[in-house]
DNA sequence: ATGTGTTTGGAAAACGATTTCCAAGCACAT
DNA sequence: ATGTGCTTGGAAATCGTTTTCCAAACACAT
């Protein structure tokens, strides 16, 4: 492989000199950076980014952590579009992602993340579906050794940031569209996991509106799991006339379980994922542009790794009605 | 962080040793050896990768090429069971992956993909979906400059390994299963596109079998869609007993077309992905094990990226009744 | 000619490991 | 004591960059 040393022989110039006209530093007459620049086209020089990270103790290197459940169609959705959002922005940006799965790091303690991270040179961190619960991913990101953004949850210091949709404002918003539409007075909602931020957040959603609307409100935790929800459908939709559900999984269990029961009742999901065309019957849902929020996620984790300091991003959300003839392709 | 020298001066010893020690070289004695582990374990000594890639000139690092496509939920959950397998695997033998969609490499010709990867330090990278139109691809692996392990296309030369299931053979028992069940006759086989490998295999499979049960074969080209594939069942299943599918996906829109015209056929697919227990009829399919196909993958590009030569490896499937009560979770 | 200030380019150290090569130390036979 | 061969540990070069610091070169005014 040719180096940034066949490159300054070559061009008659310091190895320091090929370095500044390739990282755009001043200090080069524009005489010599073409002359520089000519010559890496010609030999087709290619910087070794091992040996710049070395060099300059930056790598442009973060992970992106995951939960994953290959059990659900509907995360494997989830999960693909923040992969591509991420690796995608950070190509853009001249970073490059390792994708990391909790699975991976849930036996280890604060320590051995820690290492495991800036051993291979990663000094940035997004973080998905954080709970209460995660008590080494609390510290790690307490310890102030890594920039982090967590998607969905709450910001707790200067060098963290956090993105996502207003997840109070969308569950009531599709909860109001729903009811409005079908002239619903008395809600089943079914919740999320239990220790989830966004759990609790979507929660607070739906009792505002009930209160507002003055509505009853039956809550079951489903656990974001589809046969959960089916479950707590079958047990409690006769007393209500419609099921709110925190996540389009578990709207798709309540649904078929309708389905199944052979009983109307409107359903309404949360995340927008493909999946829920394939049911065979019409659901609301709120639409989260993931791919946009891993984005998001990417460029302020590049913020923050220069330099500057933590802050709160709220995603756009929209309504939609998911149906199979708009998902088929 | 701690460095090498820093336990090369705690413990007394040289640097040098204090790297024979950690890479389990001879010629150092079982007394250095353990005062410089301990050393290692009280300073908590983590090497640095980026360093160590730098002076070894190896990385360890590959890239998992895949094929993006955010529009089904179908590519999504294959997509994520390779690179669940290939990271879990890739830990394992302390390598890492980095995730490469081809969307982001489709416009850059040989030489700037070459370098792509390999200022990045990748030698060896995992590719998916190879069509005998991919160019870039098929230069990238004549090139030589990279260890290659493709799944599901032929092997093409020494430092190339191939993994994947016999889809000849599992289209040929996937069908037979299905036509045997259900006595069918006439047969309607929506094939894949065009210009894949698998498509060719698959289509080689139901050919054999239709000369051997001398079935009336109707073959056209749905090219993986589901959308195709909902089209061509409406109008060619009036004339044919049976729909066989050469994926899920597009089983999946000949089920949904069925269902529409209100008449039955038994359909199959291929894949064995979880989408197909929510269309809400049963169907027959392929399983193939994606994450073990990953895994495989990566253990092969080990093999490869340590001097050893290519070969053919062929994974085991399954053939499976996918229903709802089997997939909800 | 001299002084001053500003560009511009180069020499060299550093980053943190690996790896080669060599010398010291030792055992043992002569 | 000397020679031989083997084990063990260290010095130093190396990988390909970045970055700091300094000197040369130049322009311009005095």
């Amino acid at each position: 492989m040719v180096s940034i040393k066949d490159v300054a022989r070559e061009a008659g110039v310091a190895i320091s000199t090929v370095s500044k006209v390739l990282n755009n530093y001043p200090n080069v007459s524009e005489t010599t950076r073409q002359k520089v620049n000519e010559v890496v086209e010609r030999l087709g020089f290619v910087p070794n980014t091992v040996a710049a990270s070395l060099s300059s103790k930056k790598t442009g290197r973060v992970a992106l952590l995951l939960k994953l459940n290959l059990d659900t169609s509907a995360s494997d959705e989830i999960n693909m579009q923040y992969i591509s959002g991420a690796i995608h922005k950070a190509k853009e940006l001249q970073m490059d992602v390792i994708t990391v799965f909790t699975s991976m790091i849930e036996d280890m303690n604060v320590d051995e993340v820690t290492n495991y991270f800036e051993s291979q040179g990663i000094r940035g961190i997004i973080i998905y579906g954080l709970t209460t619960r995660d008590k080494v991913l609390h510290k790690l990101i307490d310890s102030g050794r890594f920039k982090i953004v967590v998607i969905d949850a709450p910001m707790v210091n200067e060098s963290t940031s956090c993105v996502g949709v207003d997840h109070v404002k969308a569950q009531y918003d599709i909860a109001k569209k729903t009811i409005t539409e079908n002239k619903c007075k008395k809600i089943l909602y079914i919740s999320g996991e239990e220790n989830g931020y966004v759990t609790a957040q979507r929660l607070e959603g739906i009792k505002k509106l009930c209160e507002e609307k003055k509505l009853k409100l039956t809550v079951r935790n489903g656990g974001f799991s589809e046969l959960r929800a089916r479950e707590l459908t079958m047990r409690f939709s006769k007393n209500n006339d419609c099921v709110v559900c925190a996540s389009d999984l578990m709207a798709i269990g309540a649904m078929k379980a309708l389905i199944d029961m052979d009983i109307f009742r409107p359903v309404c999901g949360f995340d927008g994922i493909i999946l829920m065309g394939y049911v065979g019957k019409q659901m609301n849902t709120v639409k989260q542009d993931f791919v946009q929020i891993s984005e998001t996620a990417i460029e302020e984790l590049n913020r923050l790794l220069s330099g500057e300091t933590g802050r709160n991003v709220v995603m756009p959300h929209t309504l939609v009605r998911m149906k199979y003839e708009d998902i088929i392709r």
